[in-house]
DNA sequence: ATAAATAAGTTTATAATATAAACCAAATTA
DNA sequence: TAATTTGGTTTATATTATAAACTTATTTAT
């Protein structure tokens, strides 16, 4: 009946961060911390789960003369959001 | 943009109680764990959770000699759960 | 009658998580 | 050149989730 959540993505923070990448290209450190108003720190740390996971990739260059790390989701990061959320339905379907 | 998810409700276990609790007048200890698959020491645990929380009342009994725990969801919990739901929307929506 | 097994939970210990605070290095500004 | 800002990472702490161990009483088998 109730199919496990993915406990990489049934996380606030992470779920919050997967869903501003899956509608853009890609986006970097600084604008998913504004849409997700989440400090620096545990963004850091969450993105680096993810990665971890292949959810997502990240590549660290730079913009002129300062660091940038750019996300992007990757298709096994949209496959298993799509099972997330297909999982997620089963709990609050009315 | 993305609401704060209410942690007593995201959680996987406390979120499958409160699921099968709605479609229900109320439910026993047992018909709940069988249904969430879930050990009975951390559903002790969560419904203890939820109880504290004002989302669910539990009523200990007797069935015949032997001990019975009752739970239903109460007008606090069925808003909690839809607010959490409305919220969560956010998140998923592709 | 007594021992073993079952029922219905609760309490406790542990492992995993989430989160912010503290920190670091480089670049910019005063 | 000192202070501030930028762009993060690392570390420490508090909270959670979870299962294991335990408790109390009942039922079943010997």
């Amino acid at each position: 009946m109730f199919k496990k959540l993915d406990p990489l993505l049934h996380s606030e923070l992470r779920l919050a961060v997967m869903s501003v990448l899956l509608g853009l290209k890609d986006a970097d450190f600084n604008y998913i911390k504004e849409q997700t108003r989440a400090t620096a720190g545990n963004l850091s740390v969450q993105l680096d789960k993810l990665a971890r996971a292949g959810y997502i990739s990240v590549e660290k260059g730079f913009a002129g003369k300062r660091p940038k790390t750019t996300c992007r989701i990757t298709p096994a990061g949209i496959q298993a959001f799509e099972n997330y959320v297909e999982s997620l339905k089963e709990y609050i379907k009315r």
